[in-house]
DNA sequence: TATTAATCGAGACGGTACGTCGGGTCTTGAC
DNA sequence: GTCAAGACCCGACGTACCGTCTCGATTAATA
């Protein structure tokens, strides 16, 4: 997950807590692995805490006990270094089960999905959303660190349902993941931040007996 | 749509250039319909040119001739001045027929909006949803004035197709309209800036023809 | 005492209190004495409260519950203003009798003088002074109608006492005036705000011995 | 003469362009040199071109190529930094001989004053002493760094004299000054801008000599 | 008594400057 | 060669007043 220039932040292969450096010849002062975790630790705290607004690098400098240079040199701008700082406390998607019925584990996994909207990820996933609507280059990330990873567990889900049967072949399963995931979104964006459970199960009964294969709407695991 | 206080403001009774305004207290110096109309109409053109992060309101108050505290005597912040600006850019909701056929309708309906998304009126939401993720009293404003009127539009639509025997009357018309329009939304705010008219199509026939009554997915007034 | 357009402004004959007016042709609404004494005594108050830097002509407005415009119709600026108000409010002259003995006159009146700069006089004279040095018109008043009748009062004053015997003949009685004065002067303005008055009783003892005829500088009235 | 926080200004050791500076914590970049210069010239330039009132510190800024911020790093206010463009500006003082006659000594140096009060030092002098009028950290600064260094060295010239045998040695030294300084500034400050040399002789006359040991009014070195 | 017009209060207006904040850059000595 | 510190230039913030300009409401001489 290349974001900036933090590629060259590696793990350490013996000690996964702390971070090593690329030792390899260069003379100098090595980068300091702790600045950079204590900038992005700093960012997400006060964007908590004051909302990116407010957010201040001079502010962010200060609380992580770095240089304003520090932060600079590694991140372009106010906006990369938000994202940064909200793609790593984003909780991790919740996992697509296999458990025989793809309906099922899809049901469960957007269950899951509104849950975490609710919570702190929808506060998070909203910021990122906004953000990116003023700079292309936070736009990218977003899409590739957070949108599409998510778009291809669900696809995949639902193209197992399809091979064993469970779905009609005939739809762009890019399509059916819009219909599952889209009215969430709409719904943390535009307030109606309690993203209603019943409302949730309706919308998933619609959508997926709409692709199911054999079985009308009158069904659905949830029944 | 009083959006902050500007709501005295009225038409001459007698269609005159200048406004007549409704004051309680009846004394000092009368508003200036002018320099208003000058700061939106300003506002919403650099909004256009630079973008809302890199808007001032003092290149506002130079461009519109008009002092700064002029603006923030009726906008409590730049936001706020935003967002009135884009509503008023924003453009007229596409209206929906009553053509007899109440599928047709909203489906022309949901291609025009499609077709808007693509043009001004894209760049214009997208920014107003932006700018609605930081402050509740913009939240406020974009939900009343812009989502609502949209909503009860379509759902009227679909509650005619509903009474008149075209769609079944078991489902959430508010979760048919999200299903319909949540994932322009979404294709807006990710980028995916080019709404593709085949997607879009793709959306309605599945979206429709589960809810209608009669005829299973295989028929759509589009074939 | 003329300053600025206040010459119209004329005591009644009759009734003191009120004030009447030049009422040669003009119709309309006549001049208000009333707003005129308001807008005067609010700056002298503010002027005691906050000093001349910060006193606002918005501010005398709302405290005299008057229009700006009507401060503009009457004063060219802050410093005019000022000005008058503080002339109203300094105290009146200390009176140079004449009891015979001239040099106890004037020693009389000097103390005197040192005790109403010590006071709420002090505070008014530095601010005219101060701010007479940025306005030719400002200090054309302040001497005109502050310095010049108290330079005369004390120059007759010695002039008394010379034709009557007690002063030597042969001085320029202004450089007197100005021995007896500028140090008061100079220490109010630089601080020393607490003028001694056993400094006071030196300076005069030195300077009205220099000039006395009969009796060298052993001998003085406060002996 | 440390005036602000400018004292830590320190000449480099080595006769350099460049400042050098004492700083406790060594850490951070160090202040500008030429900046701070740069500020001092344009306050004082344009103060002799638009006056004190019309001065504004962010024409200040722009003229001498500076961010408002870094002025307002170093001074407190607009007085405070006109007072020291002010001093800087002042020329030095007329030094007092010591030619064996101390009244000789006395009467040039006062008359060298009264020189300096017609040319551009009066007009500084003028200002510094109403802007000290305003802000009692601005009159100290006047008092310490103008006032006080003439106080002492005609006071030194005046005891030099009273040990010599030429004046009498029961007068308070500080009285003597003030009654030779005073005048002067009084005619300054009221705008009888040309102090006339005539009325300074005359001056000079019969203070001194009220204060001579032997010789009466009748004599004096500029006879 | 009704008319007329200067003046009043209120307060919005176009501006200028305030003093503060933060962005992004640069400089320094320490490590 | 990177770091923390922090000064720097710049530009915008939101506020306070400036002096001007409508407004409708008074107010008193005049007609």
């Amino acid at each position: 997950m290349p974001l900036y220039n933090t590629d060259y932040l590696q793990l350490s292969l013996e000690h996964i807590i702390s971070l090593t450096f690329i030792s390899d010849p260069a003379t100098g002062r090595r980068r300091n692995a702790v600045s950079h975790d204590a900038i992005l630790d700093a960012t997400y705290v006060m964007l908590e805490e004051i909302g990116f607004d407010k957010l201040s690098l001079e502010g962010v400098a200060t609380r992580a006990g770095v240089g304003k240079a520090t932060i600079y040199r590694w991140w372009p701008n106010k906006s990369a270094l938000a994202m940064e700082a909200l793609l790593r406390a984003v909780e991790p998607m919740p996992s697509i089960g296999d458990s025989g019925c793809a309906r099922k584990d899809i049901e469960d996994h957007i269950t899951g999905l509104a849950q975490l909207f609710r919570g702190k990820s929808g506060r998070v996933v909203r910021e990122m959303i906004a953000l990116a609507q003023f700079d292309d280059d936070t736009m990218r990330i977003f899409n590739d660190s957070y949108l599409k990873p998510r778009r291809s567990a669900l696809v995949e889900a639902l193209r197992r349902g399809a091979q064993r049967g469970e779905f009609r072949e005939d739809f762009d399963l890019n399509l059916v993941f819009d219909l599952l995931y889209a009215p969430l979104l709409q719904r943390l964006l535009t307030g109606s931040a309690d993203i209603d459970e019943r409302q949730v199960n309706a919308q998933l009964k619609l959508v997926l007996s709409s692709i199911a294969l054999e079985h009308p709407l009158t069904e659905s695991s949830q029944d």
